[in-house]
DNA sequence: ATACTATTCTATGGATCCAATGATGTAAAC
DNA sequence: GTTTACATCATTGGATCCATAGAATAGTAT
């Protein structure tokens, strides 16, 4: 039985992140009480719990409202990954890669190898190649060992578009789209290949590259918002309209 | 006219960091609510922020319960702390520094020589140095333009003893400690020359290495626990017994 | 004597209630 | 016609109340 609490607080932050509210949009307890069904209290925990995510922000007055993304802050917020999950790969590389630690990344690689590696990529090859990528992101974080860096990632990871798979289904249509993730998942290889060798610098050097597919995303993204806003909804809080 | 959640939240982080309670000491709402003389409304508010900030967790039953911070973790804070802070120097060089950061920057490095090159330092001139510390870090990753990464920073120094000037008091004593901050205050006169001389690479190494007096002190608090606590009542919750 | 069970009590999670402050709308006066 | 002031309304912040789950203690049985 999970607590109305983490329920509220998850079904709030779904909605935002599916773009339900305009950004400036007042975020009022009664309303968000009623859609929900349940009482003030547990929406006035989540709403603090947002705020300090920073999905959401303290109005001038008094109450909440929708915060406005601009694309410069959600760039930044890929660069901050990259430069964590870098310092995460060195760590890594550093300590040294265990028996263990290699066989759970190598399986990450084989999926993807799997999904990528294919004259034509379905819809549940996307799917798949997402999952193991978050997979693969949260294993080499794991691994680091340092739980101040685990945080800040995760709670890096809580800005929209910021997270590893989020940018994914954004990929350029077609054959662009699939070269892209080949050359992304390459990396993956190359990584593993430096963290096992014990090679710091290069395997710093590899993850904070790694996030450039991502704000290639973004990019193309920004350029065509009318599709961007159909394939991902929460593009929507971005610099936008309701 | 603060609320009463601010207030109570400051209070309750305030009495954490001053050691008030031991590691694995039970929160409960009932006997803090009557201790801050309020309901137990702020107090569940305030609760629920600092469990966000990591400095309590929820007790495997219910309810909260301090957390304990082993001197690794702390270890580790200051190292994402180095490297969000090396990030932040190396986008200020490439971004190249403004008028008016040079002289801001330029003035607490002359507050910093007034404080640091004497004879003997007093009390006052410990504090001056302090506080110095503190604008000059906060004007870097001000400097930065990086919301994400301020955020990520904020968020870090709310881990006990990872900001900045947290460990100051904690050099040793007489000329030893005079020493280290002189070397310290040295690394901020280069890290301002590599930042306007637009060279990110040595700007973000500087920053890194600038944590490591940090580190150093933490081992010298580590190693003399009596004299530590009474510096820093703090400490008791590192490894600590009440 | 020890272990297990049942009962009681306490603390949390959630809902409702109350007060105070900010927003809104209308009316009146210039 | 426009602006200002007053009044009413809505919404948040805080307190209290209620129910339920957990902890503790006592009693009984083996």
């Amino acid at each position: 039985m999970e607590s109305q609490q983490t329920r509220v607080l998850v079904q709030l932050r779904d909605l935002i992140l599916k773009g339900e509210f305009a950004p400036g949009e007042r975020l009022a307890e009664i309303p968000l009480a009623e859609k929900l069904g349940v009482s003030r209290t547990p929406i006035r925990l989540a709403l603090a719990a947002l705020e300090q995510e920073g999905l959401i922000e303290p109005s001038p007055t008094n109450g909440y409202m929708m915060r406005r993304f601009t694309p410069r802050e959600i760039h930044d917020a890929i660069a901050v990954r990259g430069h964590l999950e870098g310092m995460a790969a060195r760590l890594v590389a550093e300590h040294g890669v265990s028996r263990q630690l290699s066989l759970d990344l190598r399986a990450c690689l084989q999926d993807g190898d799997r999904a990528v590696n294919k004259a034509e990529m379905t819809y549940d090859d996307y799917a798949l190649y997402g999952e193991m990528n978050d997979r693969f992101h949260k294993l080499v974080i794991d691994a680091a060992g340092n739980f101040a860096l685990a945080r800040a990632i995760e709670m890096n990871n809580r800005l929209p578009f910021a997270s590893p798979s989020t940018m994914l289904p954004m990929q350029n249509t077609g054959d662009e789209r699939q070269k892209w993730m080949v050359y992304a998942h390459l990396q993956h290889h190359r990584l593993v290949q430096a963290m096992e060798k014990g090679e710091g610098a290069r395997a710093q050097a590899l993850a904070e590259e790694h996030v450039d597919v991502a704000q290639m995303n973004l990019e193309y993204a920004l350029e065509r918002p009318e599709t961007a806003a159909q394939l991902l909804p929460a593009m929507k809080i971005v610099l936008g309209k309701a």
